[in-house]
DNA sequence: GTCTATAGCGGGATAGAC
DNA sequence: GTCTATCCCGCTATAGAC
């Protein structure tokens, strides 16, 4: 099948968010799906090669999540309240934390294309945060002091350590924490 | 000799804070002391015991931070200054991150008596960030909407992202996002 | 594309000697 | 308290058949 490759990665993908990215097996997904070891080592050779398809996937799917995020309004609030609440659907459900969080931690075992990989995540986010606070400051409904770039570090920061929290603490903290961001920056 | 001991778990909490918890083996501590796995078995007999230890070991050393924090110091920013500073100097040097990062991405992989401790080293931190927020509100020096446990919880989480943002993007993240955080309550 | 079988390594842990 | 030796397990990866 075509899909079976699909498959894969997508389940890899959750192994990868709840269990780690060195922390998960060929022998777990091959569980999972019902074939063998060696069928996945045909459609990714190597453990590196699936997780650098992994990080392709998540660089895509939050690219997709920024174009969602903009659809849901025109007004730097509405995109904000957005992003928030996809992170928190597809994220915070199910024992999950974000891919850069667990990439990050397994930073010095993991191979530089994969490094690479989580960089380019993170940019994009920093890219996108960073215009958006711009937009809101415009817009005259977000305030706050220093640049919209270094803002846009510690709301991502503080979004990430959200996620971790949240599975380890309470799943409650990642709304709370969102609410203190914006209470935070909500100009007034 | 019975400092042994404190060299195992010294030289663990070196490879967890580098390498992750279960990515490091009694081989690794064992070929740094110059001595054997077995003679590490001996000391922790199993390193579900060493982890516990290590979180022990942790928790002690943030309520010394705190101490040491309020040694610098009755005011509020002088404290909060102390112990971000102390951050820095522990965890961002030398391609470390902190503990509780590690650990909690690692949630769902390690067993409940270090999850516990996790929780406790997280509910020492929380408590002490709340007390300190509540004080600079009362002394008039920080202003902020919202609950001052909300705001620590924010705080600390953000803290956390930028152990693992500085040590995977760039070093000088760590203190920008510090001073994004100042600026945030700073009361003008 | 998927299988069986296997290589080669490194992990955690224990037994028993010194 | 530390050693050698060993057990059993699971990991990544490959060879070769179907």
């Amino acid at each position: 099948m075509a899909d079976r490759k699909k498959q894969i990665l997508e389940t890899a993908a959750e192994l990868m968010q709840t269990r780690a990215f060195t922390a998960f097996s060929y022998q777990d997904i091959s569980d999972r799906l019902g074939i063998t070891k060696a069928a996945i080592h045909g459609h990714y050779r190597t453990k590196e090669m699936l997780g650098v398809a992994l990080l392709k996937k998540y660089a895509d799917e939050t690219m997709a999540a920024h174009t969602e995020a903009e659809r849901h309004g025109d007004g730097a609030w509405q995109r904000f309240d957005a992003f928030m609440n996809l992170m928190e659907e597809t994220v915070v459900e199910e024992n999950k934390v974000c891919p850069v969080c667990v990439l990050q931690v397994e930073h010095n075992i993991i191979k530089e294309s994969m490094r690479k990989g989580v960089s380019e995540i993170y940019n994009l986010n920093r890219a996108w945060m960073s215009n958006l606070l711009k937009q809101g400051r415009d817009e005259g409904v977000m305030a706050f002091q220093g640049e919209p770039e270094d803002q846009a570090d510690l709301i991502l920061a503080a979004t990430q350590g959200a996620f971790m929290n949240a599975r380890a603490e309470d799943r409650n903290l990642f709304r709370r924490i969102v609410k203190q961001i914006k209470m935070n920056i909500t100009s007034m």
